[in-house]
DNA sequence: AGCCGTACAGCAAGCGCTTTCTATGTATAC
DNA sequence: GTATACATAGAAAGCGCTTGCTGTACGGCT
């Protein structure tokens, strides 16, 4: 049926152990039999069967990246930074591998099995990244299949997510409590006071590092946040417009609107146009991450630029063993403050 | 070292033959000596050997998803949807399935690379997304590659893609030709007469088929374009930005931008803004494919809806087997006219 | 001339699983 | 009680590749 190393062996004059050499290049072969073996190997239109070089090498040229949504940017620049260095295809590395994107959709089940698939392909490396979810068991259950893809010689990294104590997983932790902090304060900085807060989804680390981050800056500059100003939400724009209009039915007064993300910031852009405010004027809006639409919105989106391209990239240095982990197996990466126009100085 | 069905056989008493028929259920394994093999496997931990598996039953659950930038959510998008339905973790499918998103990043060698690697893992199906490279000998590479998958076994499904004739691979094609026309023809309803056009990269399907489609609009209402009326550029907002400067500087009198697809559209829109120029009233521009953000501009983007993501979850289920290929194998799907802020009855 | 190091090539033993075929025990039929 | 069917379990032969080890031939060395 299909060509197997033994035919190819076969019309080069060879042994199958020759033609395997010539083809992993991993053993000296002379110069007239490779070319013999090359030549088969085209005429027969030969392919190697993947499962069975996996399984005879112990080895594998998948790396997993994990991401919770792949139709958001934010995670579809990381694994396309990661996918870059992985060498895939073109990349510079030697060996080619596959990289793989799984969609978790934020479902923590999903999260474990694509775990348990790619260990079961026995993945050269996985990048888990984004948020945590924050359910006890699973949060559990994550780390002990972590530490078991480490312990079978899977390199793991987490880009964009907090560590993994004791998993041996290398961490590119992204400072959102930092973030979170710098905006709010570069709002009371310009004289706010009523700030609302619109969060992500609960039990996501970046939801809740985000929003600790803003209360710490309203705690230190002795704001008393009243429970009114913040609600819960999806990380998508229609979620970002529905808070905001439940915010401003729970107290009009508000100052300014930060969001969980810049998605959700548009949807508070539009919400407050649609309710007849002017933006910064009436109200000031702000966002997290700095995805490249966030500088066409008008106003520009006052926001948190999270380094995601060069981040992602590096996680898939480390994943290849191109670049060393981090000290401690743990660097932090931060955000910068971008300041546009989509903040101002409160009214009245 | 790493657990293997032989270990969880000796815990349980039992032959590897019949763990293996109890870890796939496809043969008939008394209740009592199942759970006795279930609770070996959970007490070894045990995971499956994914390649040992794939070469023994020479099929694998690697279902490949080729897109041209990860990054992009118009990729992103329709990836997401097809891996929805590919059954991956969570999907309704039966077999888990492991769906793997290939990053091209619109590079043809990428792209055959990466069906080579697919054809290694004996992939069961590849679903290809967005417009295809026009290279000629490159067209050929992949037209020849995706028979010999089929051939092999493979379901092969285009999405968003021109059907490859004589390949046996289903294509669900989008109208871009049919939309691009469109979209025009509304501008010229507007009273347009001039018209700039940023087009996407040359030696796209997709960029071709939306030119020819604002050209026919054209021609069919007796308006002789000028040469100096469009530009080639990329699919991103900066591209947009710097072609709608130098379509400004070719011929200032333009009443209109029309932009290969949404990005492109706002960075037009940024660029005239800057120009001091005001959207519709002084010139009005329309985007292409009706991302989430595209509404959120301001003005609105007039638009061509594409149905992203049905038509990703149809492709999906095709390439599952779980809905039968349309007749002929070929489906055309269309575009919907979406008329927003951002067009309007020219100036003057 | 004899010895040894080097450069290649082949043999053959698996890698860990699936699956056909065979064996065994039990239920059903006559 | 013997024959027949059925349900279930095991033995074993691969799947197609990699790789440690074992030749063999050649050139250079003393």
């Amino acid at each position: 049926m299909t060509v197997t190393l033994a035919d190819v062996a076969a019309r080069a004059q060879v042994s199958p152990a020759t033609v395997s050499r010539v083809l992993n290049g991993n053993y000296p072969v002379a110069a007239t039999t490779r070319d013999r073996v090359l030549k088969a190997v085209d005429e027969l239109d030969y392919v190697l069967n993947g499962p069975a070089s996996a399984l005879a090498a112990a080895t594998s040229d998948l790396v997993g990246i994990l991401v919770n949504d792949i139709a958001d940017p934010f995670f579809g620049i990381m694994a396309g930074a990661v996918q870059s260095e992985i060498g895939g295809p073109g990349g510079r590395a030697g060996g080619e591998r596959l990289a793989v994107v799984c969609n978790t959709g934020g479902v923590p089940e999903r999260e474990l099995t694509y775990l348990t698939l790619l260990q079961r392909q026995r993945a050269a490396a996985v990048v888990l990244t984004g948020g945590a979810m924050e359910y006890g068991a699973h949060q559990a259950a994550v780390a002990t299949k972590l530490r078991k893809l480490v312990e079978a010689g899977t390199r793991v990294v987490l880009c964009g997510r907090p560590p993994a104590p004791d998993t041996g997983a290398i961490a590119l932790t992204f400072d959102n409590r930092g973030g979170g902090r710098q905006l709010t304060e570069h709002l009371i900085g310009l004289g706010h006071r009523r700030l609302g807060y619109i969060a992500g989804p609960e039990e996501r680390t970046t939801t809740r590092h985000r929003l600790e981050g803003h209360r710490a800056a309203l705690a230190a500059h002795g704001i008393e946040e009243d429970p009114r100003w913040s609600v819960h939400g999806r990380y998508d724009r229609q979620s970002g417009y529905e808070a905001t209009l439940e915010l401003l039915r729970r107290d009009p007064e508000l100052t300014a609107v930060v969001a969980a993300n810049d998605s959700v910031a548009l949807g508070a852009c539009a919400a407050l146009r649609d309710s007849g405010l002017r933006i910064p004027d009436d109200v000031s809006v702000a966002g997290f991450d700095d995805l490249p639409f966030s500088i066409d919105a008008v106003p520009a989106l006052t926001t948190v630029r999270l380094p995601l391209a060069e981040a992602g990239a590096r996680a898939g240095r480390i994943a290849m063993g191109r670049e060393d982990a981090p000290p401690g197996g743990i660097a932090t990466v931060r955000g910068e403050l971008m300041v546009r126009g989509s903040s101002g100085v409160p009214r009245g």
